[in-house]
DNA sequence: CATGGTTTTAAACGCTTGTTTAAAGTTGAA
DNA sequence: TTCAACTTTAAACAAGCGTTTAAAACCATG
């Protein structure tokens, strides 16, 4: 058998029921059932059980990286289109059911709790993302906002889109089950999303909010926000 | 020794590891050795390690419940200062540090894999919650919002929320420590979470933020989206 | 003090875990 | 064909797992 057949076999298999389980919860026979190997592969290959999941994770993030490259669409088209084709394809990685889901389960486990995989893994893939959306934003937001808050703004947005993964089965709990049905499809959350973001951003100076709640909170015998402008 | 503090003990520490390690990576030796107390006693008082996690899930949320009750505060103020303290007090919960943080971690850990535990925490601590903040919303949006963009909104609310809690390590591995220091504060972050949802809800009749975006992705050829007002 | 039920204890159970071992099988070049 | 390196295999290993057991300790009540 070709040297590296029983590897990647292994890494696949691996990567599923990682994804699936979390490491500890995984056995590596398990594993290697699912991987159809013999249970001694998992040490002659990658050494013990915990590098065979750093390089799981590795695999995870690269296979991702490459079958969604980046930028999502030219720079020719508008900044509200290039900003809501940002949200739609990053909701369609998470929620969207083409491909195997092994690879983002498991970099949302990581996320969640980050192991030494996890480094690696927020520079490759999910710094680049962020700074294209912080791009589009700094196109949309008038100048003078601070770079703080545009980030803020930016992981607002992620925010928005991460929730309706992780907190999945929550919101399914919690909502009717008509609206799941008609409301919930990954291009109707990317309109709203992007919706509101541009409403927050564009529909006027933002920042007479800011002024706004500034005062309601002083009248309030709130501590006086610093970081207003 | 009085029949429950043994009991409780055990109850507490569990709480502790499940809500560190998860269920599968706990041990029942190591919750015994936290609470100082025999092994024998997680079988004796509970039945067995799953039915200890179900009755520490069901702690947890009834902890949370009661160390904050709701409302949070009395609907003589305006509606902007009890949405800013709902999103406060949110954040505070995830991520302030003066209680024991364990029960949050737990119930996050069944909001992104749920058990059987789930849905009584969901009823009773989720759904109160989630309902305060749509009577919040009902008040600040205009009549003839849907009753599903109002939901969608409320979970967007959420989800910023939530973000700093689940992603915070990656958060913190891509803010400048400038940032971090200067502008992550709960008070910071609830601040600007709310001013960016009241911007998104009255500076301008929002919707029209819908149709401008429904005329871009139509001449884009995407699909009209349908549910746009 | 004696008694009977409750609680705690140390030890052991059978089983599964990750890992190792040494032998068997496979492969390709000499 | 032969030989050496690489790969696969079944079996075994010690360690740790959740759980059970039966005896010891405890404690309020008679």
């Amino acid at each position: 058998m070709s040297t590296d057949v029983t590897r990647e076999r292994l890494l696949m298999a691996a990567g599923r029921v990682f994804a699936e389980k979390g490491f500890e919860a995984s056995t590596v026979r398990e594993i290697c059932a699912a991987a159809d190997v013999n249970v001694a592969s998992v040490n002659y290959y990658f050494g013990d059980k915990s590098q065979l999941y750093l390089e799981t994770v590795r695999r995870a993030h690269q296979l991702r990286a490459k079958e969604r490259p980046l930028p999502i669409r030219s720079s020719e088209s508008s900044v509200e289109l290039r900003l809501h084709d940002f949200i739609f394809t990053i909701l369609q990685r998470m929620l969207g059911s083409e491909h195997d889901p092994w690879p983002g389960r498991l970099m949302l486990r990581e996320v969640l709790q980050p192991t030494q995989a996890c480094r690696e893994m927020a520079e490759d893939y999910f710094r680049p993302h962020f700074e294209y959306l912080l791009g589009l934003l700094g196109e949309l937001l008038p100048p003078g906002v601070p770079a703080y808050r545009q980030r803020q703004i930016g992981l607002g947005v992620i925010g928005q889109c991460l929730h309706y993964r992780v907190a999945s089965e929550v919101i399914q709990m919690m909502t009717p089950e008509e609206e799941l049905e008609n409301h919930y499809g990954v291009d109707q959350l990317a309109f709203h999303i992007t919706s509101t973001v541009l409403a927050s951003l564009t529909s006027r100076p933002t920042w007479e909010c800011d002024e706004k709640l500034t005062e309601v909170l002083r009248s309030a015998q709130y501590v006086q926000q610093e970081d207003a402008i």
